[in-house]
RNA sequence: GGGCCUAUGGGGUAACGGUUAGCACAGUGGACUCUGAAUCCACUGAUCCGGGUUCAAAUCCCGGUAGGCCCA
């Protein structure tokens, strides 16, 4: 038995980490952090970053911080807040401390006061419109602000007075002096502290100067004293900047932050600004669509932490850009699914069987184990009788040899039930099937067949009097296009919405087992796919209300099209 | 026009100078089947290009090419 037959597959990012507990680095700890800005709503890209953080602490007996980077003030702030833990928790994770960035304020304070005293800091009186002018652009160098050389007293005195609310917004501006010809844009002269006079959710009107992201979050992951910060790929450029700061500053530690790359899927988008917008412009039902690629949607649509934790783990981590394919992410569920649910039946889009020779008001139950390889997943008892229901997809008129559902003149098995003879079909004055009549073959009862007879289909079918009614939303890709917002110049991504991506079938039918399901319960409807309760609309025994998670594998399908 | 990063089958990844270049997904063919599912078996298919270093390069070096990120 070999390591790789047990453990995650390794990555760069534990090998490094092996190389620095090898070499006794940071006490031969490891601690991490999430730190997730409360303005929106996890997505799958972020249970990958979540994955990796939170999973290389527990893999190498190291802890976790949650931290909110509530540096900009953002409303609703509760809200989202609320959302992430417990999107981290359902995914199974469990931080060590849950800390805000703006618990720090005094300390980055206390710090940029050492910047200024240093001469590594000074007090910019330049507005912004000249700050951008000063910086230069990617070829060229920039400027030195004039104010650049102010006096370590000068600078201190001003910086208080910034703390203390003597000006206005964008009047001055705390700057790092480190180059401003440097070719990494972030190393020319970064701001480290600007005025803005706003409320903030957790500090209130005890300040009037907010850090910077680069300067609050290596100082943060260096007072948490976290060893490896784990990032995506855009802040290779920073990495100069968040080095510089904790190489001049006397500090107890320095954390490495190390970058990989950001997860992509085919056949949705994964920015927060689009997501927003699908649910803005109402091409979704909310944050918790079942069609969103968040967390609250893949959990509303059926997904479960085991499976997305399955995928994750099994897309890597590495610093080249991807783009997933959404087949992977459903072979994960369908993995997961297939060994846990119940198998029921359910019949989306009904037409009636008439059985003409089954006596009229006969009732049999049949039973029907729950997992054909599970037994101790129990039984039921179906009801059968002379009238049932069977889904319209599994009757062809006019099918060739290849079709082995119920067709004219042909024979089909009822799942659990009898074996079946197709007599006619009822049409109306408009050509449309009203019934099918047919005989079922008493010698072939499920289970106790002793006539010998072969008959390639099987399909599922209710009885049509037990059968409950219940809505099923059948969902597909939310775009057409497999990247939509990547190589299509100037079309904007809302172009290649599908939008087909939901079907609502509001007169399904599911087995009486069903009827009091609760929200959530997972399922799979046989020959069909997997199904969720929907946690929102569905009650249990008054409204039956079912997502489609995903289909089964249909290789039949891919024949029809050829 | 500057800096940083990346390049292995269709896509996602493994390999740490020596393997017939491994893995799961997808694809193809078959076995089995009271789910056209699951399961099982087999197959197709890859080191961006060009130079070097070395007995030996996917791996190290140089140069291209292509892609990504960066002027809140």
């Amino acid at each position: 038995m070999t390591d790789s037959d047990t453990t995650v597959p390794t990555n760069f990012i534990r090998q490094i980490i092996d190389t620095d507990l090898a070499n006794g680095k940071n006490d031969g700890k490891v601690k991490t952090r999430f730190p997730p800005e409360p303005n929106g709503f996890l997505h799958i890209g972020h249970a990958k970053a979540i994955c990796v953080s939170f999973g290389i602490a527990d893999d190498y007996q190291g802890s976790c911080n949650l931290r909110f980077d509530d540096t900009n003030p953002a409303k609703e702030e509760a809200r989202y807040a609320e959302s992430i833990k417990k999107d981290v928790e359902w995914l199974g994770f469990e931080w060590d401390e849950l800390l805000h960035t703006s618990d720090y304020f005094q300390q980055l304070f206390d710090y940029a006061v050492i910047l200024i005293e240093q001469g590594n800091a000074y007090v910019d009186s330049l507005t912004a419109d000249q700050i951008r002018e000063h910086r230069g652009s990617l070829t060229e160098s920039g400027k030195n602000s004039p104010y650049r050389d102010r006096s370590v007293e000068e600078n201190l005195d001003l910086f208080q007075r910034m703390k203390s609310g003597e000006f206005a917004d964008g009047e001055y501006l705390l700057r790092a002096k480190i180059d401003m010809s440097s070719p990494n844009i972030n190393m020319r002269d970064p701001a480290v502290f600007r005025i803005r006079h706003i409320e903030h959710h957790n500090t209130g009107s005890d300040w009037c100067i907010y850090p910077m992201y680069d300067y609050a979050h290596c100082m943060s992951d260096m007072l948490e004293g976290i060893t490896h910060s784990l990032c995506s790929l855009e802040f290779e450029d920073h990495r100069p900047l968040y080095d510089w700061f904790l190489d001049n500053l006397p500090v107890p530690c320095h954390p490495q932050q190390i970058e990989f790359s950001r997860l992509n899927l085919e056949h949705t988008v994964m920015s927060k600004r689009k997501l927003n917008q699908l649910v803005i412009d109402e091409t979704v039902d909310g944050w918790d669509d079942p069609r969103m690629p968040t967390l609250s949607g893949m959990r509303r649509r059926g997904y479960t932490p085991e499976s997305v934790r399955d995928f994750i783990s099994r897309v890597g981590v590495t610093k080249k850009n991807n783009t997933v394919e959404m087949s992977l992410l459903e072979s994960c569920i369908r993995e997961d699914l297939g060994q846990r649910c119940a198998r029921v039946m359910a019949v989306i889009d009904p037409i009636k069987v008439i059985l003409t020779n089954y006596p009229e008001d006969k009732v049999e139950m049949m039973d029907a184990p729950f997992h054909p390889q599970k037994p101790e997943l129990g039984q039921r008892e179906l009801p059968f009788s002379r009238e049932i229901y069977i889904d319209s997809s599994d009757f062809k008129e006019d099918a060739n040899r290849k079709y082995f559902r119920l067709k004219s003149g042909g024979s089909v098995r009822l799942r659990y039930g009898y074996i079946i003879d197709f007599q006619q079909v009822i049409k109306d004055n408009e050509d449309n099937i009203v019934e099918l009549h047919c005989t079922y073959d008493p010698e072939t009862k499920s289970g106790q067949d002793k006539s010998g007879r072969k008959v390639k289909g099987v399909i599922h079918w209710l009885s049509a009097e037990q059968a409950k009614p219940a809505v099923v939303r059948m969902y597909d890709r939310l775009f057409t296009e497999a990247t939509p917002d990547v190589g299509h110049g100037d079309i904007p991504f809302t172009d290649f919405i599908n939008f087909d991506s939901c079907e609502i079938f509001d007169k399904a039918l599911v087995e009486p087992s069903l009827a009091d399901c609760e929200p959530g319960s997972l399922f799979q409807f046989e020959r069909q796919g997997y199904f969720a309760a929907d946690s929102v609309d569905h009650k249990p025994t008054e409204k039956l209300v079912f997502n489609r998670t995903v289909a089964l594998r249909d290789t039949w399908a891919k024949v029809q099209v050829r």
